[in-house]
DNA sequence: ACTACGACCTCTAGCGGCTAGAGGTTCAAG
DNA sequence: CTTGAACCTCTAGCCGCTAGAGGTCGTAGT
């Protein structure tokens, strides 16, 4: 297997400027070249690249995938870490999901407004002024 | 009332480098300066600034903000539009959190893991491989 | 009136995670 | 050997700020 660039992008779904940026930060290690410097990879990146996109999919961030992909070449090591990266993880999606939550109600709340006019409209009195909102803080 | 920029901060809550941004996209007009150049804000500014930032804590992007503000300096203006803004963008929390939710079930699958070691950890195993999800699409 | 010093000024660059374009080169099929 | 799609590098842009360098202003105290 001698995968272009280009093939590389359609296996895996991530993007061509994609895959360059990710060289360009380390995440994805220099691949071999052509004698005209064009790249070529081989079943381990396409393994790695598969990785990377997925953890991204599950919302991990670079720093966290560049930290689990280190683990992860360790087989015998103990997951022990890999799950403490989880759990961080886990817990700023639960935060994102409880602050997103109460911002649906307080928009919800707004949006119940049935006046015509902007100089009654309860959204825009709502925005003007956090009294108005049910939540004390966002 | 003439307030320097970090009287303005101090009542807003908003830091002085975000006002001379919100400046200079445009979202707070330029205010009058004294003769050595520095900004003096009156009543008008600060509410404009109390009704950026609450806006911003709802989550509102800046640009939705100006189409705000300018709605909102119309009163007699139907309200119609200020609700079709606030709908998309209670659309789009909606589909965050679905989307997060989804993830957090995900990650909660992943780290009941209870083996010790990497080459048998169920995280490893699912971030190299979408196939063993619960989700078909992230 | 003068000094001290905190608050202000502009300008530039950086964050994360890409994405897009310009302008030039290489590879592979016919 | 020619064509043209695919590749290369380099730079800049997106959002919404945030930080720093290096210099000027305003005002309180003497
Ligand atoms: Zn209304
Ligand atoms: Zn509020
Ligand atoms: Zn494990
Ligand atoms: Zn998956």
């Amino acid at each position: 297997m001698n995968l272009a660039i280009g093939d590389l992008s359609r296996r895996t779904g991530v993007k061509i400027p994609t895959i360059r940026y990710y060289e360009q930060i380390g995440l994805l290690p220099s691949p071999a070249r052509t004698e005209g410097q064009q790249r070529r990879y081989g079943p381990d990146e396409l393994h790695r690249l598969n990785f990377i996109r997925h953890a991204r999919e599950l919302g991990f961030e670079v720093d966290a995938i560049r930290q689990l992909l280190g683990l992860a070449s360790d087989p015998g090591r103990s997951c022990g870490e890999v799950h403490d990266i989880t759990k961080t993880h886990l817990a700023e999606v639960n935060h994102k999901i409880a602050r997103l939550s109460a911002l649906r109600d307080e928009l919800e709340a707004m949006v119940a407004c049935d006046n015509r006019r902007i100089s009654e409209c309860r959204i825009i009195e709502v925005l003007a002024d956090h009294g108005e909102c049910q939540h004390r803080q966002h």
